[in-house]
DNA sequence: TGACGAGACAGACAAGTCGTCTATGATCTG
DNA sequence: CAGATCATAGACGACTTGTCTGTCTCGTCA
């Protein structure tokens, strides 16, 4: 993925979604999926969606069909990793701790979550001693 | 605040970031930080982002005196977050746990943040079930 | 008092983005 | 070959964004 993770629109974000679901696709599965019945209209613009998340390699194309396929080229939580973590940084002025603070202070965090995250900074930084 | 919270733009963070420093301040004060020495046009263009702040209801403009004073409506943790959980909300079923671990993964946090983190976290409320 | 500077505000603009549609050429199938 | 399907380029109208101009109002001061 690049840097930044690029923002993606809603109609671009409604195709990987269904990527993200299951790949490969075509474009006429997402047509028919996205647009039913899915007119030729529908269909170029599924493929100029296509066109757009493969220009920002968020999906990745198999050419050596007639009909290409299309798949995620980033998983949903590596690409929600990023973009949350790009709007982080430009919102909370490089000092991340308040920010997050103030989200499990005001309850924005469930248990199953404190949970989950508890388990990520154990775990992490543990296996991580080592530079990359 | 509104729901869902709204986006601002570059130049909108940049006022808002500004009032978060110091409220509250006129827009004159503000075109001068921004745009210095700051022309006629750059106040106009200043008056306008605050405009559209107003509208959005991030900041606050006192118009008892003849200059208007503008404040941040919201701090900004309280803005972070609500964007943080409208972007966690349509990328990944509300789990902020992805950016958690992107950042750790990243090193984005610092071993002083994550002892913090950890702190905050056991100090979390155990009596919360489920999401609202 | 009247002229002048400064502020608030509306409106418009060019440039960019987004979803959509049309047109065209290539490729496969019957 | 004829017809259908696909990939692709290009364009469009609607919308957003940063900027600028013009106008009205208010306060100050010679």
């Amino acid at each position: 993925m690049a840097h930044p993770p690029p923002a993606v629109t809603e109609a671009e974000l409604a195709v990987l979604e269904l990527l993200w679901t299951e790949s490969p696709r075509t474009a006429r599965q997402l047509t028919e999926l996205l647009y039913p019945p899915g007119t030729p209209s529908d269909v170029a613009t599924v493929q100029k969606l296509l066109q757009r998340l493969e220009a920002k390699q968020l999906v990745e194309r198999d050419r050596t069909q007639r009909v290409h396929a299309f798949a995620a080229a980033v998983s949903r939580e590596a690409y929600a990793g990023s973009r949350l973590a790009d709007l982080a940084e430009r919102l909370s002025d490089g000092s991340f701790a308040p920010l997050l603070l103030h989200l499990v202070s005001t309850r924005r965090l469930t248990a199953q979550e404190l949970i989950e995250l508890r388990r990520v900074l154990d775990d992490a930084p543990k296996t991580r001693k080592g530079r990359p």
